[in-house]
DNA sequence: CTGTTAGCGCCTTCAG
DNA sequence: CTGAAGGCGCTAACAG
């Protein structure tokens, strides 16, 4: 199975090497005739242009790296969807690969990225810089972080960071859980270790709850395992979690459920990430959305005008402030009314 | 950004830069001394190979390209997770892409998998043979083809097909209804157009739910829509449904629920495809499961043998029979107790 | 308007 | 045991 080159097409059109090159790049001038006869014979060979070959002598490979912490899940699997898409009608290949929420899986696919000298990426890292991590920032290739920030990672102004606030959906979340008369509110982080983003949002319920319910409303949790986080605030008598990280929050219904606590009556639960499982359960769950297409919007294009600049040779030393898309409560059917006050 | 080059390797290591090159692969006869400056060197610098001229020399590119038809649906996230993470331990990396369940989309990304000079792929194609896939398995490059068959694919009895035996998991969804006193199920069949294993599905139903409920009792829907499908089988008092297509499911789930139909009350629903959601709505959805973790499986090492027989320059033209994986019914709780019979 | 020359980064002979 | 030469497929500069 030996491919077709642009040697063979130059022979089958009897013509030099470097003419069919420019009839293929529309570089030089060719004439009619000869154009003509070059696209017949790829046409008839069915040549097919080997990328690696091109980009060793253009060092640019159209393609970009995408990181995600884990494929499988549905908020990640989406973005990808929409990055690849629009990275396609400009004309790049993705290649997609994940950490499994692991520090040594994200530097194994990030010295890959680099070997196939991808021409910039789109990471959603660990919350800690990796030796993996800061090298790839170190080579200076078009990058954008989306989703989350990274502790200790310098140089870090030079790199756009692309995240959600959430502030306003945390805010508009607790007014209408107090509005519906719940005083006593849960939260649950998640593996904050990975995040500083996770641990934000915990901060901002402290914060915010404690102001609207009083301090000693706003429950947290230090338990590292979502269970045994869920059973200690229920047994500190919370009725309505907010879960910071939405793999808990699956967690949680299951578990709701084999307990026999009826979701909206029982117990009152909303979650960060607006993925369709929510909407499917019954009933579906309130959210937290971090707005993903917006996010995946501004990262493709802020990639792109880095990758812009650097294919025209510009100097993109600008400093990138960090974009933060701000969050967005939707309300559904997982906050039960309350008549009774505990 | 320039990068390093194993030339820079060998200035540094003060020796020539085929040496590095025999260092690096362990090839020729290198004394230990140079090989320790070379490794120092390397580490030094930082070194990273290229592969695209790595590639250019060995033809071999260690890529392989994986086909789904939506990356955000995640029956087909879960098994790029799978695929990518076991091919990964192999020393592969996957450039995924989407066909957005078109022939169009899929052709695009398959010409670019041919530019890649990928070392082999897996499939999940659309039902119909495209241009793009007929020059695909015509290229000769190692493939297996996973979930689906194909119509109209030349030369199709030199490629592996791994997909699922519909059966099992249909014969024991209906008994197990029938056993609840159902009589009367209809059938949704999604896109059919797009894969003769939906319309398999749907044969399979009338042919296995007509011996055991009457003929008269297993009805299908001719419309294309599910929604049109679902009120035409309604109207002709269905009280039971199965889906061929897990997407039509979701609709249905929503649909109902608008209408203030109970699931596993008023109507009751099986579905194909085991994915997380089923298991997370309220009531939990009875599934028909495709046992993807085992058709991923054995696509993986499907693939690798062919990659193996290719790279030793074995001639691998034996026919590979299909591999059909049976499914399995997993009963939840989504098919209610009928006392009155209709 | 077209062909010649040279070189991208790497590896495989083959001399030394 | 190591270095020199050549070539993978392609394109940018220059001749002609």
């Amino acid at each position: 199975m030996n491919y077709v080159t642009i040697k063979d097409v130059a022979h089958e059109a009897g013509v030099s090497v470097p003419t069919v090159s420019q009839v293929l790049n529309d570089t030089g001038r060719i004439s009619a005739a000869t154009r003509q006869r070059v696209l017949e014979a790829v046409r008839r060979l069915d040549y097919i242009p080997n990328s690696a070959a091109i980009s060793m002598r253009s060092s640019s490979t159209k393609t970009v790296g995408i990181l995600v912490p884990d494929i499988s899940n549905s908020y990640f699997s989406y973005l990808i969807s929409l990055i690849t898409r629009e990275l396609l009608v400009e004309g790049y290949v993705c290649m997609i690969g994940s950490s499994s929420e692991s520090l040594e899986g994200q530097d194994r696919f990030l010295r890959s990225l680099l070997t196939q000298r991808i021409d910039g990426a789109i990471l959603i890292p660990q919350g800690t810089a990796s030796r993996g991590l800061k090298k790839f920032v170190a080579s200076g290739l078009p990058l954008v972080i989306l989703d989350r920030q990274v502790r200790d990672l310098p140089d870090a102004g030079r790199i756009p960071v692309i995240d959600a606030d959430p502030r306003p959906g945390i805010k508009a979340a607790i007014e209408s859980v107090k509005a519906r008369g719940h005083s006593r509110i849960g939260f649950i982080h998640g593996p904050t270790a990975k995040s500083p983003n996770l641990l934000e949002r915990e901060q901002m319920f402290v914060d915010i709850a404690g102001s609207r319910l009083g301090n000693r409303n706003a429950l947290v949790s230090e338990h590292v395992s979502a269970l045994s986080a869920i059973r200690e605030l229920l047994s500190r008598k919370v009725d309505t979690f907010m879960f910071g990280y939405s793999p808990d929050a699956l967690e949680a219904i299951r578990y709701f459920r084999l307990q026999g606590l009826k979701i909206g009556v029982d117990v009152s639960i909303i979650s960060f990430d607006d993925i369709p499982v929510f909407e499917l359960t019954a009933p579906s769950i309130s959210v937290i959305s971090q707005q993903q297409g917006m996010m995946g919007d501004y990262g493709v294009r802020m990639l792109s005008s880095l990758m812009q600049g650097r294919a025209l040779g510009e100097q993109t030393e600008d400093a990138f402030g960090r974009i933060r898309i701000p969050t967005l409560f939707i309300d559904r059917e997982s906050v039960g009314e309350t008549c009774t006050v505990a």
